[in-house]
Parts: structure tokens; sequence; C-alpha cells
DNA sequence: TGCTTGTAGTTTCATATGAAACTAATCTTA
DNA sequence: TAAGATTAGTTTCATATGAAACTACAAGCA
């Protein structure tokens, strides 16, 4: 007889990953989305620009910051700037590189999103005790470190 | 002063979470598709076949347990008829419903991929101690319980 | 029966995504 | 300093995705 060894799809690490990660990127992402009428990438963008306010980003920088890749980044960055919530000018001195800075509408938006992130990062920790919430962000800082 | 409180994406779980499922997710991928030319979705749908193999899954059983949605499963399950790893039959009784089998070559992928996607977490899981891989188990089981 | 409602699965359509080609500007070096 | 190589950012193209419409069949009920 054959034995196939089939998987267990359901303890399998990347999968259950994956469902996670899904899970609540999606939920957060429709939140935003009707609220705000924000995409997750856009408010990666806009939370990354608040961070680094005062050092004048450019779409690369941005890009490099989220971890996402440049197509994606000038998309945002060509939808946030429609709606008036990053102005985008040109460096000094350097004519292909973007200068970008969230508007007084961006800041409005981002002070409104940034604690309903912090809201949903509680709730889902909450969930855990102390000793796993360590755990986790171990385990974050190995398999992904920054 | 006006106090903005910016969000330190890095450290906000959602997005360590996603960067990591990604990350772990597109390294698969790659390595499934140019071996065998099989996507992500289309392996799962696999493993789930070879798993209830003697209980003649319908697409929408495959559905439920591959916490996909019909549509991709419809899409998957075209493309692995297409190569004949499925072989696709119509329910006695039910014609509306089909009843899903790997075939002999179907079974021959399934056989070399399982092995290989075992190696990948194995590679994961030896990155962490094992007080570390429990604390993940127990996080994974609370936040996203099968 | 025949009508209504429900279910399985596919197709359509609108949007998201990424790789590669492209444009414009800057840098390098002979 | 002019040609070639690099870099920033956008556009194009091919594919992925999901919601909703659609087709076919089945079930409930008058």
């Amino acid at each position: 007889m054959t034995e196939h060894a089939p998987l267990e799809l359901e303890r399998f690490l990347p999968y259950r990953l994956s469902i996670l990660s899904n899970r609540i990127s999606q939920a957060i992402a429709r939140d935003y989305q009707s609220r705000f009428d924000l995409s997750m990438t856009e408010w990666r963008v806009m939370a990354v620009l608040a961070r680094f306010d005062s050092q004048g980003l450019s779409a690369s920088d941005v890009a490099a910051r989220t971890e996402m890749d440049k197509v994606a980044v000038s998309r945002a960055l060509a939808r946030l700037v429609a709606a008036r919530r990053v102005a985008r000018r040109t460096h000094n001195g350097d004519k292909r590189r973007s200068v970008l800075r969230l508007t007084a509408t961006g800041w409005k938006v981002h002070d409104a999103v940034a604690p309903l992130a912090r809201t949903h990062e509680r709730e889902l920790l909450a969930m855990l005790g102390d000793d796993e919430r360590d755990a986790l962000m171990r385990v974050l800082d190995k398999l992904a470190p920054v």
C-alpha cells in the first residue's frame, strides 16, 4: 500500500500565518476604507510621512520604510495627492526626487486614523496573555527583523 | 504645539504580521511555481483533496476547508483539471455538485510538494526556541482558531 | 405538478498587483 | 564634457482577486 502523507493544512504554519494576517488586515482595511476612503497602502504611506515628517521623504524613502514596492507607492501617492492629503514638491537640486509632506487635511486624517489603528492592535493583544505577547514579539523579531 | 502621535509602523502588530506572512508565502510560492508550475491556491486545493481523498469532496467543501472563496477555488480547479492533476466527476444524484479526486499525476505532484512544504516549515521553526514555538502556536490558536 | 426559494459552480466586471519598459534627470569616467 | 551607466518615478501589460450577476439544478410547498 502506498503512503501519501498528506499535509494538515490547518496546522501548517505558513498557512495559518497567512489566514491570520489576512483576517486582521482585511478587517482593518475595511474599516479605514469605509470611514476615510483610505486603502491600507495609502495609510501606510501616510503613517510613514507623519512619522518622518521633518525629513521631507521622497517616494523611494517611503517605499523603503513601508516595504512596499515603488509601483505601489507611486499609485498610493497619486491618490493621496489627488485627495490633497499629501503635498508633492520637487527636490531642490535633484529634479527626479519628490519631497512629500502631509497637508493639513492629511494630518487631520492621520490624527483620526492613528488612534483607530492603535485600538485595533490593543484588541488583538488583549486576547493574549503577557507571556504570549512577549513571545510573539520575539518571534516577529527573529523571523521578520525590521 | 500640536501632538500628532504618529504610529511606529515597524512595531505595529498587524503590519509586522503582514510583512512576515507575505515574505514566507512569497518565498514558498515562488518555489512551487518554478518547480511545478503550481500556485499557492492550487497547492492548497491539492493538499485538501489529498487529505480528504476518501470523501469525494466538492468544490464548496474545498472552499470551506481552505478558507478560500468559491471563485478562487473554481479557478484553481479549472487549472488543475486542465493539467490533469485533478479529476472532476458529477455527483450521483446531485448534478450541481462536483466530485473531486487527485489523479495519479496529481498524487505524484502532491508527493513531491508535501515534503517540500514540510521542509519550509521546519526551516522556519528551527529559527525559534521551543518555548517560542509553543507560544506561537498558542497565539495562532487564540487569534485564528481553525 | 408547477412555482418559489435556495445552492453549486462559473463568468463577468471592476480593481489590485508586480514585472518590465519607459522617461527624465543625475552621476561617472574616459 | 559627451557617452554610457544609474537612479527616481510613472506607465504599460499581463495576471490575480473578489463582488455580483448568471446558469443549472434541487428542494420546499401550494
